[in-house]
DNA sequence: GCCGTTTTCGGCCCGACTGTTTTCAGTCG
């Protein structure tokens, strides 16, 4: 699927490239919408071309045809690379800062020459941008805001961008002869949400084999540069910018390698002072009985990952080394999942064997957040259940948008009602899941809820999500959030502070104050598992469930596809050492729906 | 650029908010 994301992005930035030349709006909005069908889409894109289905794609038309074929074909494009040579390419970084769009671009390049974000920022220190006609010293602050609210997640991408091309990456290196194992490491598996690189560990039988196999490796698709290469280790950067680094090793030690090259290194150092303790020495390689001298202490302690490494397998025989679930056994620990390997207190539990049951993926019963073609989504209601169905689920939630989501098609009062018979008629005609009839409702600035009680009092469940006024200050933030828990028809908070990550900081909540809220009103608070959204984050799902907090994990789906980034959600909920039962969706329909009942 | 059994041309989810203005442009969702 890495290739459907490659193409996405293309057709993203001819976007933006258009919109800086200020060419027809509606032709950039096109490919954007391209851009967007290729990233949701589950076929596989190679597929369409080959068997001409391309044209049966809604919003792919001729033009987008011929770029993608090209594209499958060659791996470029001609009509990007004339588009993009029309403009310098600094440009295109400056529209990823907030408040900048790009008639603002456009007429900072033309009027004083600027065209990278380096040039941006010195400009804007000098004093160069001011007399501008329709800028003024506000817009320039808010430009300088938003360059360090981009500074700050630098380097960085998020999980939802770089987890398609490391899976993608994974499944073709088990597919290479003399490959036994293969699996990403690093922040990817612990669930960061954004991830500095990707680690692979892949298991060879036979070390000679890896030349073999690094050889292959840098010859995947994905690759448009190398930037290293030998029989034990190879590294990659993607077309998405994303750097990859391989390590092959001998499949005796593939527990350990996965675990050292997974981390966190905070959690690396306290097992590896563990281990000292115990008589031993962990490294990559495994879990030795010190024989000879005692390590070094001091370097132990300053290495996460230590730079200096032999490429080699010691000649002892390792106490343990090939899985990870061995080492941890070793040192008198349960196994630990990776997402909680951060060093915030899962040591301790591991050593007790009382670490929390995290919750999977499995344990989701249903879905309470979705969207379908009366306001944004894609699907129809009938779609959106028959395919939870197939993922196994009992029960949905048909939360569509309230009126004041212009954009999204939001539902006036009459389409609402209309909507939750016609979902009712679904729900009285499919067998084998529950569907419930409610709506995302905007959180106005002040607290207000979009519709009037006597419209909410309609709904199975009301979900309050906040998308407008995300600049409030903590105060005003907090009361009008305080506010719509109080009201008695509001059952969950969706995207509790509206952050997106990379792109907005969101509401500057008082979280105690609103977790105690929400667990006294009997009102659950949501992890969204949307990328880049993943709101509430990781500390404060923990700290919501700690305060008795309920939580709900949905997708928030616009699509059938949508509910396949349950997972992302489910990580975060992991990282937030959260269990099934805390979790409302988790629960049987029963259950769930007492949990509603119980504050209207 | 994409789309169409009322259109092969003429539309294209559109309103709020902000900052710049004195009637509007740009950005955002």
């Amino acid at each position: 699927m890495a290739l459907n994301h490659e193409l996405s992005a293309l057709f993203e930035r001819m976007a933006q490239l258009m919109e800086i030349r200020g060419m027809n709006v509606f032709k950039s909005l096109a490919f954007h919408k391209v851009a967007r069908q290729l990233k949701d889409m589950t076929l596989d894109i190679r597929k369409c071309c080959d068997e001409d289905t391309l044209k049966e794609v809604q919003g792919i038309g001729e033009s987008s045809r011929k770029i993608i074929e090209q594209y499958v074909k060659e791996r470029r494009s001609t009509d990007y690379e004339e588009l993009a040579a029309s403009v310098p390419a600094g440009l295109v970084p400056m529209l990823e800062i907030p408040s900048l769009g790009p008639k603002t671009i456009a007429l900072f390049w033309k009027e004083r020459g600027i065209t990278s974000v380096d040039e941006l920022t010195k400009a804007l220190a000098e004093g160069k941008l001011d007399g501008l006609k329709g800028i003024g010293a506000k817009k320039l602050d808010a430009i300088k805001q938003g360059i360090e609210l981009r500074a700050k997640s630098a380097g960085r991408m998020g999980i939802g961008d770089a987890q398609p091309v490391a899976e993608s990456l994974v499944a073709q290196l088990r597919k290479v002869p003399g490959v036994r194992q293969a699996e990403y490491a690093g922040s990817l598996r612990r669930r960061r949400e954004t991830v500095g690189d990707v680690d692979l560990i892949c298991a060879v039988a036979d070390e000679s084999e890896g030349q073999a196999i690094s050889d292959a490796f840098v010859k995947f698709g994905e690759v448009v540069r190398v930037l290293g290469q030998g029989a034990t280790k190879a590294s990659i950067l993607t077309a998405s910018g994303l750097q990859v680094d391989l390590r092959i090793i001998p499949e005796a030690h593939f527990g350990a390698a996965l675990m050292y090259f997974t981390g966190s290194k905070e959690h690396n150092v306290r097992l590896r002072g563990r281990a000292i303790e115990m008589g031993m020495t962990l490294n990559e390689w495994g879990l030795y009985k010190i024989t000879i001298e005692k390590p070094d202490r001091e370097m132990v302690k300053s290495g996460g990952r230590v730079e200096k490494q032999t490429a080699h397998a010691p000649s002892a025989k390792p106490q343990a080394a090939r899985t990870e679930i061995e080492v941890y056994e070793k040192l008198g620990l349960a196994y630990v999942p990776p997402e909680l390997r951060e060093d915030r207190g899962e040591l301790e539990l591991a050593e007790r064997g009382t670490l929390p049951k995290l919750i999977t993926v499995a344990d989701i019963r249903g879905d309470l957040h979705m969207h379908t073609t009366a306001s944004d989504g894609q699907n129809s209601i009938e779609q959106m259940a028959e395919a939870a169905k197939a993922r196994g689920y009992a029960y949905i939630a048909i939360t569509d948008h309230s009126k004041s989501q212009a954009i999204a098609n939001g539902l006036t009062v009459e389409r609402l009602l209309n909507h939750v018979e016609a979902i009712r008629k679904v729900d009285a005609k499919m067998k084998g899941i529950r569907i419930l009839a409610g709506c995302e409702v905007d959180i106005l600035a002040d607290g207000a809820m979009d519709y009037e009680d006597a419209v909410l009092k309609e709904l199975d469940i009301v979900i309050g999500s906040p998308h407008i006024a995300l600049k409030q200050d903590e105060k005003k933030a907090t009361d009008r959030m305080l506010r719509a828990i109080d009201n008695r028809y509001v059952n969950l908070i969706g995207h509790p502070t509206g952050r997106l990550i990379g792109g907005r900081e969101g509401l500057p909540l008082d979280f105690a104050k609103v977790f105690a809220a929400a667990a006294k009103a009997g009102v659950a608070l949501e992890i969204n598992a949307g990328y880049p959204r993943l709101d509430l984050n990781d500390e404060n799902a923990r700290a919501a469930v700690a305060a008795g907090v309920k939580l709900a994990v949905d997708t928030d789906a616009h699509s059938i596809d949508g509910f396949e980034e349950i997972e992302w959600g489910v990580g975060v909920a992991r990282r937030g050492w959260v269990t099934a039962g805390d979790v409302i969706n988790c629960w049987g329909v029963e259950e769930l729906l007492g949990f509603l009942r119980k504050k209207g």
